[in-house]
DNA sequence: CGTGTCTTTGATAATCTTCAACACTCGTGG
DNA sequence: CCACGAGTGTTGAAGATTATCAAAGACACG
């Protein structure tokens, strides 16, 4: 629960690149070393933080996947997105000083903090910090209207290539392979993001598994055929 | 096309509550009048930005209502939100400095132009209008984790309750009856907006109608039982 | 080595979409 | 001023997709 202060370095991780702003001078740096002086380690099944407590900080996910998830008032919920290496989660308790949403690990993870008034005061000085924050939200936004055309227009095929692809792409932006990967997350929880039941997220990997286009052991996923994956997204079509 | 260049002041202006960051100094307002130099006038079905053009301001809704929406590579698109006096659109236009939606006038329509780099310098120099802008995009992002709950878990009854409750509240806030109002957008963008087809739409209108909830005359709407349509969100459920 | 969680698969049911026909509204031009 | 037509909205019947319910299998963890 407490943050491990640990004396850490932007200016030396090997997510800088994902993370922060490329082009900050050495001096930038330094002084943002000195905004992010902790560290926070989350336990699987933990969470960062949870619908309804004080926002005091971002956080840059290290290492570990995050799923976060709103819950309307009779219980249901829905994963609004999951995060990875170089992520930054958190940006939704801004709007009202309290988080609205829970950020819960998937497996053990470490996420550096970011206080965030002290984000604000360096970023009102270093100009590529202040664009680089509004980057960061501007590309959640954009990031959701992506999901909401997910789930206002496609179907359960349609959405469980775009999510395996999109899944890759990042994996592969980490130095992962671009063809397999291991899912953090359950059936449930992969059918919360898209809008689906559980069985029907089984039955589509099974569906894929039988045409060869993937091959599913448990969590672990190799992708046989990505073209026809992604042919299943773009219709050839007369454009509707 | 041209903004057109007439001198107006947000000090003066009566959406400021929504608008604007409430605690400005007054000087810090002159500050701002001083940026927000122009307005464009848009009409109805005209865009005030499209997908792909490059991104200069953000936009400030005077008068008028917009509809944003996404569009995939095979032509389905999807309509990511309507946006009314005082909102501000085309943060997503932020991340890769070009705009990734279409911002489309619903009636004839007015905007501030807010300039975007201007408005980053100053806002470094006054706290109040940073933190505004952090909060306003963070509000879009917790916005849209509630569209993508409603799209993700919500069936045809519920989204529609949902949608005609948000608008009346929105329009009350803004002097409006809250009991009437009047649709600015078709049953089919309504139906975009909510995953549903028009046919859906207008069905479940028809039996909100049938079943003395609303009142429905072509786009005017009459909500004459909200106890009932809020009855459809929150089930009275054991909570699961 | 059992227990609980997660996953798969089948049969049935509910919801929404699709296709189709018709009604209504509003603006335009004869 | 009226008629016409395009766009919009309503409604019905049939069909498709996904959800629900149920049962059994696989795996992971203690």
């Amino acid at each position: 629960m407490s943050p491990t202060t640990i004396k850490v370095a932007c200016s030396n991780c090997n997510l800088r690149e994902l993370c922060m702003p490329i082009g900050l001078s050495d001096e930038d740096l330094a002084r943002l070393d000195e905004v992010i002086t902790s560290r926070r380690k989350v336990r699987r099944k933990t969470a960062l933080f949870r619908n309804g407590e004080k926002f005091h900080a971002l956080y840059a996910i290290r290492t570990g996947v995050f799923k976060t998830c709103v819950t309307a008032e009779d219980g249901r919920d829905q994963v609004t997105g999951f995060q990875m290496a170089g992520e930054i989660v958190g940006l939704d308790g801004i709007v009202n000083d309290h988080h609205t949403c829970d950020a819960v690990a998937l497996e053990d993870a470490e996420v550096c903090v970011l206080p965030f008034d002290r984000i604000g005061e360096l970023s009102r000085e270093v100009g590529a910090l202040q664009h680089h924050l509004h980057r960061v939200m501007s590309r959640e936004i954009v990031r959701e209207h992506g999901v909401m055309l997910l789930l206002g227009t496609m179907r359960a095929e349609e959405r469980l290539a775009a999510f395996l692809l999109n899944l890759v792409q990042r994996l592969q932006a980490r130095g992962f392979s671009r063809s397999e990967l291991v899912l953090r997350m359950t059936r449930q929880e992969i059918g919360s993001y898209l809008g689906l039941k559980l069985e029907t997220v089984s039955r589509t990997f099974s569906r894929f598994a039988e045409e060869n286009m993937i091959e599913v052991h448990q969590r672990h996923v190799r992708i046989v055929d990505v073209d026809r994956l992604r042919g299943l997204l773009a219709q050839p079509g007369t454009g509707f």
